[in-house]
DNA sequence: AACGGTAAGTTACCACGGGTAAGTTCCCTG
DNA sequence: CAGGGAACTTACCCGTGGTAACTTACCGTT
């Protein structure tokens, strides 16, 4: 009654690290729906039960995947605009920031984008992302025209924050369009449109 | 060996918009994932292999409601728009008309925003909504900023329709919100935004 | 150094739902 | 009154998410 043994033993920690790593790459490459949670453990070298141990789902996995990408996105966009010597070179540095990420991130972009709208609790999941930097944006209008209705305020970023999407969109069916061009065809509107705003 | 009569024997195209119909209401409430081709077959009143001589799969289903609510939009707004009597005016009524299609088809949009995007060609036939509102916007810009780069005015396009979503979906979760309120936000960046570059 | 206890993994299985093959009933036409 | 085809049904297959029960390696204790 010989049973081969475990490949490999290895802390939990690093087992979800590496677990996380491999569902980003195998949703992203055959799309979430397709991707069989066997798939996964077959990346990792390990069998199915032990991703449900510490995912419970595969929803669940798939989950991890999307908040891991929202704490980063959240960290790249606001080192970004802390670095900025003024209020439009904030703007812009934090679009160009976001546009930045998802090239160095593009599975995990793709994943986001295009594959994970599957359930009530994913399409939450994406909203707290969009919520998170609308938030952000908010923010920073707030600085910019003090004496702005807050309610407007949130308008406005939700009106940068889909912008922002789908121009990320859009650039990523024709790569000619660098980063830079989109980020200038937001400021020609946003920034401008502003601009009577400002004290 | 008595088999049950087919309850109710119907034309090819009738039975074609019920179908749609019951998917619409049963995607749309349970969401895609959790709601099952039986069950749409029941709320029919038939059986599942007739959904899937109509349609083909359950994707395919799916595909059909977005293609029909996508024909809605197109109507609703061009035809909104043409009742303009000037620039401005042409693109307020446009998304005034967009947000009030939300309203009256509810369930379908939320069917779009919310459970759709669940494989490539979904996800395609989505977009195909967006390039579709988006080459209408651009050429309304086109007639108003007649010596603009094509280039730059379908990416200004992009940032209205990716702003529209953006605030519809915000509208989505606090229905103080009306369409009017959205209009007007989205017109404070995006009309005087575009000021200077008019003639 | 032997020894339990627990964390890490495995095998083997279930159930549900998408999809289909084959058979049945009704209607319409010649 | 055939008989042919369109509309439907029954009965089934099978892939995949998810789980129960068992095994094995590691580690601190006496």
């Amino acid at each position: 009654m010989e049973t081969r043994a475990p490949r490999q033993r290895v802390g939990r920690a690093e087992r979800e690290r590496q677990i996380l790593d491999a569902a980003v790459a195998v949703f992203s490459e055959r799309g979430y729906q397709n991707a069989s949670m066997d798939a996964v453990a077959k990346q990792v070298g390990v069998t199915k039960p032990v991703l449900y141990s510490h995912f419970g789902s595969k929803e669940g996995l798939l989950l991890a995947c999307i908040t891991q990408t929202r704490t980063q996105l959240l960290e790249v966009t606001s080192v970004a605009a802390a670095a900025a010597d003024g209020p439009e070179d904030m703007l812009r540095r934090g679009t160009k920031a976001f546009f930045d990420f998802l090239d160095v991130q593009r599975p995990a972009w793709a994943l986001l984008c295009s594959e994970s709208a599957i359930s009530a609790a994913t399409c939450s999941a994406l909203e707290e992302i969009r919520r998170q930097q609308t938030d952000f944006i908010a923010g920073m209008l707030a600085v910019q025209v003090p004496d702005a209705d807050p309610h407007r305020l949130i308008g406005w970023a939700n009106v940068i924050v889909g912008a922002c999407e789908r121009l990320a969109v859009w650039r990523g069916r024709d790569p000619r369009l660098t980063g830079e061009q989109a980020t200038e065809y937001l400021m020609d509107l946003v920034w401008t449109g502003l601009a009577p705003r400002r004290p």
